[in-house]
DNA sequence: CCGATCTTTAAGTATAGAATGAAATCATTC
DNA sequence: GAATGATTTCATTCTATACTTAAAGATCGG
């Protein structure tokens, strides 16, 4: 028994290894990642102590990464009555959780660039006035084009939860013809 | 005229800076999509070395996000007869972009951990085996069921650029309603 | 409100990944 | 096939960002 809990254990950390690494190519923080893939995968209530034990990692860390997680609404924390510790945990729905960060993500690192474009693109001579900017101009719009599509999956898939699944349902349905 | 241009290319600069900036917060490099950028939104073919002065980048940098973004299959290398210079261009459908940088990405990114996940998947118990390990492995399915839809959602949209266009209509269509 | 316990902040440090530059390789012309 | 010019490679350097540490700031039970 106190083996297999250890198996369990040696389970969980390759996953939140693995977690942490492919979410830093994505530009997510590692650690944050990491806290995230333990909560998610045990699916139990930990304290920032043992995150921190858990993980090996610096109690200012910690702290920073759950506020993130919590600020992404990944994450929440509790703390029981009479007790002094809070302790944290993860959405137990995977999907309510994916469109979460997705949605995140998108507000942060997409429509500020979004904006910007349409900025510069406000910066250049209208259409037909200045025939060497007409090409420069047709691509940019082009690019809007394309944060405008975004916008629109958005608004029809991951825009709430029970948007995200019949999203999901239709691709499913879709998928089997 | 020669006003003009100057003020051509700030904008263009400008673009080029904060598509930097955004792809960098997505993990990919910096200098790889600023090349990108450049021959994105003008259109036009560029020697490495007009690549090199236009962005203030070292030769080998240059090389190596070339090559990169050749890999990608976002941009050709073409060589005039009787010329010793290569130069480089962009596809000029940025749909057709947009499909190549999603579909890399995924096969380079995501089905890994795909396959990690399924692997470890694998070292736990079966179901009803252990019952101290089937909440995380109820975890774990709910995470492969996310890489599932994702690879639905690959093969009806960004498996070649038909499907694209016909996914982004039909979007299109559905917002309508 | 005091003291204990927990959390945040901010300044300094470490580290992974990006960029450089010079040598090596490759291609083209004569 | 030598000379010239272009490109690639890779060991080294640099830099942005993640992380740590320690001190200040909250919060809560008593």
């Amino acid at each position: 028994m106190a083996l297999e809990q250890e198996k369990l254990v040696a389970i969980e950390n390759q996953f939140i290894m693995e977690w942490g690494r492919m979410s830093s190519s994505w530009g997510i923080n590692r650690t944050m990642a990491q806290i995230h893939a333990l909560l998610l995968v045990t699916g139990d209530a930990y304290s920032m102590d043992e995150i921190i034990d858990r993980l090996g990692i610096s109690r200012g860390n910690a702290s920073m990464s759950l506020r993130d997680l919590m600020e992404w609404g990944v994450v929440q924390r509790f703390r029981r009555p009479g007790d002094r510790k809070d302790t944290y945990m993860a959405d137990d729905d995977m999907w309510s959780m994916f469109a979460k960060v997705i949605r995140e993500r998108k507000r942060r690192e997409l429509d500020p660039t979004k904006s910007a474009i349409k900025e510069i693109l406000g910066h250049l001579p209208a259409q037909g006035e200045a025939p060497e900017s007409d090409l420069v101009r047709n691509r940019f719009e082009g690019l809007v084009g394309i944060f405008e599509v975004i916008d629109l999956i958005y608004e029809n898939a991951f825009k709430n939860d029970d948007q995200l699944r019949s999203a999901i349902d239709f691709i499913r349905d879709n998928a089997k013809r």
